[in-house]
DNA sequence: TCCATTGACGTTTTT
DNA sequence: CGTCAATGGA
């Protein structure tokens, strides 16, 4: 068979991984290095040269996005439907595993997911519930308990917390977690796992079937695997399974979540005869980039070892801007930003990163003060909106009405009479009498529990609900949102809200519904059982959707480091390196192995560029209200100083706080013009303003503005020919 | 029941 | 400083 397509374009390293004959295969792919490809690749190997079934490939990622692009690239390669593969992310895979196999799963046919928003609104429902004071046991420390214990493998009868009074109650508000949503049918997303993975220890004919069936695991981004999920890949593989996994122990940044990158090491601790491939020639960044970002790496010290290199030019150094405070930085951004622009490049080649989400706000600022277009990445997405999210509670209490969280959600949305001390009513009835809320609303109403008024209006809204369910039973999907959306009068409860955010909502809503109308029941869905329904509610809560609905066409791209990993950009950004903001404060003060994440951060960051790579940090920036005299990031210290060229005379001014440093090149080649009868960083006069310093040039001739930060009047932007500055 | 003021807090995020 | 959630008065 001719397998020239499957080689032709991969280099030795890549295609050794593609065609190695040893079952388990450990690809150490540096960023930039064709990890994708391989792993398709590889996938389209074993189907068309050693004649794999399709059926039993398995291929799982981390994100929608990455399951999505990997099942249209194998099917472009395969030229064949890649319906049969299972491809998808871990927490897909469970799901689907769980709908198929419910009953041995120990779960009711229409249970439903609970996203972590639910998850925790459930938890500070039962904090409150026990009485428990919430100052001291916040629900999202709740939470982060439980997931992390999940994420471990641990139910609550697992965790030895005798010694530790604080881990005994919350593991008494795991059991309480553990029954109100066994009560209610409700699976958050760690349980998925979990499940799965108890699915299969406690059912060994099944497990024994997907052993026979699934011989090839193919996993990416290995080393962003937690305990439960490498588990889960150990327990299918068997003694049978081949096992290819991909991944980059130097990119590794959610540890913090669970993310364990000593699996990696395990995995050729585990498993026998790992062949490990290292792919370590890059096709994204320049050479001197690559070099910066290698020296960084160096500094940690458990790594596999990895050394990117490429075959293209050096490229321009690196360069770094010491703004005066974060102010200036964003300006120079925007600045350099709008000079890329004007150059002819595209906006959605240029990338500002940040270590924390609050810093996009300046940019943002900056950017519309500049006119150009920007798209911030992260942020709410559209399954997460308060009015759909309000919907589709009506929904699910159609399919399903005793999924509390639902419940809670919208029995008073609009308003309809049944107020807090009602439903308090309600939730001590149900906890009495261990029901769910939809049980004790009946019960309640059966009794004559309530006042009158009461009474009737919870009656109503059993009635409402069961009417609709009734009624809408075999509606399409569409309809039926839309008539949930209708006899609800959800919209009413917007309509006392500002004019323009009702209207967001209203359209968000109409969204929704031609979301559920132009819905298909996927056929693995259908295979797995699920009805329409089911199948819409699970994708609503399994892939939130894009973070935003409009169109973004040619936008400069905002985002923190960690959304932009597996991402590039010609021109990338890295604003805010500062001790204690990057690396951040909290990484600095715990334990070990939180700063070498970060490093690993800073990597990741930096070999997202392809072309031009800037770094900026402010001497001053405000924080939580007070200024703070920044110390540069200790990364910038660890790339070599050869490579990183300065790009700001340092100001007349002295620095404080700046440590001492090896010095390093400086130019201002690009930015001196003798048009400009001052230096930036220059101190001058102005009649008004008085004392301040330049900070940046724009223009030329009469039209030559200055940009000046006045000691007391702040920044200004000023026309250089009626300033009537003067030197000091 | 609703809005407005007050207060606490301040990494990173996908599923 | 800015955001979000909780509280309390009307």
């Amino acid at each position: 068979m001719d397998v020239s397509h499957l080689l032709d374009e991969l280099n030795e390293a890549q295609r050794e991984a593609v065609t190695a004959d040893s079952d388990h295969l450990l690809v150490l792919a540096g960023a930039g290095s064709g990890k994708t490809r391989v792993l398709i690749h590889r996938l389209a190997w074993l189907i068309q040269v050693e004649h794999a079934s399709p059926l039993s490939v398995l291929a799982v990622t981390f994100t929608n996005k990455a399951a999505g692009e990997m099942r249209e690239r194998a099917g472009k390669l395969l030229q064949v439907s890649t319906r049969p593969l299972w491809i998808g992310t871990f927490h897909g895979i469970a799901h689907r595993l769980l709908r198929m196999h419910w009953k041995e799963a120990g779960l009711p046919e229409e249970f439903q997911i609970l996203d972590s928003e639910d998850q925790q609104r459930l938890l500070r429902r039962i904090i409150r519930d026990e009485g428990m004071d919430e100052a001291h046991w916040p629900a999202r420390q709740a939470q982060w308990f439980i997931n992390a214990r999940k994420d471990e493998g641990e139910r609550p009868q697992h965790i030895d917390h005798l010694d530790h009074p604080a881990t005994a109650t919350w593991v008494q508000v795991y059991r309480r977690y553990e029954e109100y949503c066994k009560r209610g049918g409700l699976v958050d997303f760690a349980e998925l796992l979990l499940r799965a993975h108890e699915l299969w220890l406690e059912s060994p004919p099944l497990l024994d079937h997907y052993r026979k069936r699934l011989r090839h695991l193919l996993v990416d981004e290995f080393q962003d695997t937690n305990a439960i999920q490498y588990a889960w890949v150990r327990m299918l593989a068997g003694d049978t399974g081949r096992v290819f996994v991909v991944g980059d122990d130097d990119q590794s940044i959610y540890g913090w979540r669970g993310a364990r990158v000593e699996n990696v090491q395990h995995f050729v601790r585990d498993f026998p005869d790992v062949r490990t491939v290292r792919l370590e020639q890059n096709y994204r960044s320049t050479g001197n980039i690559l070099q910066a970002a290698n020296a960084l790496i160096a500094h940690n010290e458990a790594r596999m070892g990895k050394e990117l290199w490429t075959a293209g030019p050096k490229g321009a150094p690196i360069r770094l801007y010491a703004a005066f405070n974060e102010q200036d930085e964003a300006r120079f951004v925007v600045d350099q930003l709008r000079q890329w622009l004007d150059h002819g490049r595209r906006a959605d080649d240029a990338a500002v990163l940040y270590r924390t989400t609050a810093q996009s706000r300046l940019f943002e600022e900056y950017l519309l003060r500049a006119n150009i277009p920007y798209r911030v990445y992260g942020g709410q997405r559209f399954f997460e909106r308060t009015e759909v999210k309000d919907a589709l509670a009506y929904l699910r209490l159609l399919h399903n009405p005793n999924d509390d969280a639902a419940l809670e959600r919208v029995i008073n949305k609009p308003t309809r009479a049944i107020g807090e001390k009602t439903v308090s009513q309600l939730r001590e009835q149900a906890r009495e009498s261990g029901l769910t809320l939809w049980q004790a609303a009946g019960a309640c109403v059966a009794q004559g529990t309530f006042a009158t008024r009461a009474g009737t209006a919870v009656s109503a809204f059993i009635r409402l609900v069961e009417g609709m369910r009734d009624r809408m039973q075999d509606w399409a999907l569409g309809n039926q949102m839309q008539g949930v959306i209708d006899e609800s009068r959800l919209v009413d409860h917007y309509e006392k809200e500002p004019r323009e955010r009702m209207e967001t909502r209203i359209e968000n809503l109409r969204e929704l519904v031609n979301a559920a109308d132009a819905f298909i029941l996927p056929q693995e869905d259908a295979d797995a059982g699920l009805t329409e329904l089911q199948s819409f509610l699970s994708h609503a809560a399994l892939e939130a959707g894009e973070t935003q609905g409009e169109s973004w066409d040619d936008c400069v791209q905002l985002m923190t480091m960690h959304s932009a990993k597996g991402l590039e950009f010609p021109l990338v950004f890295i604003a805010g390196m500062e001790d204690g903001l990057f690396p951040h404060q909290r990484s600095l003060e715990e334990a070990s192995g939180r700063l070498e994440e970060e490093r690993r951060l800073c990597y990741v960051g930096m070999t997202r560029a392809r072309e031009q790579l800037y770094l900026s940090y402010a001497e001053i920036r405000r924080m939580h209200g007070s200024e703070n005299f920044c110390r540069p990031s200790r990364f910038i210290d660890e790339m070599p100083a050869g490579l990183v060229e300065e790009i700001r005379p340092r100001m007349a001014t002295s620095r404080p706080y700046r440590s001492a440093q090896p010095a390093r090149q400086r130019t201002s080649s690009n930015l001196t013009d003798s048009s400009w009868p001052f230096k930036l960083g220059q101190v001058v006069l102005h009649p008004k303003f008085g004392e301040g310093t330049v900070m940046a040039f724009e223009g030329s001739g009469e039209h030559t503005r200055v940009h000046v930060n006045f000691r007391d009047a702040g920044a200004k932007w000023l026309v250089l020919a009626y300033a009537n500055l003067q030197a000091r």
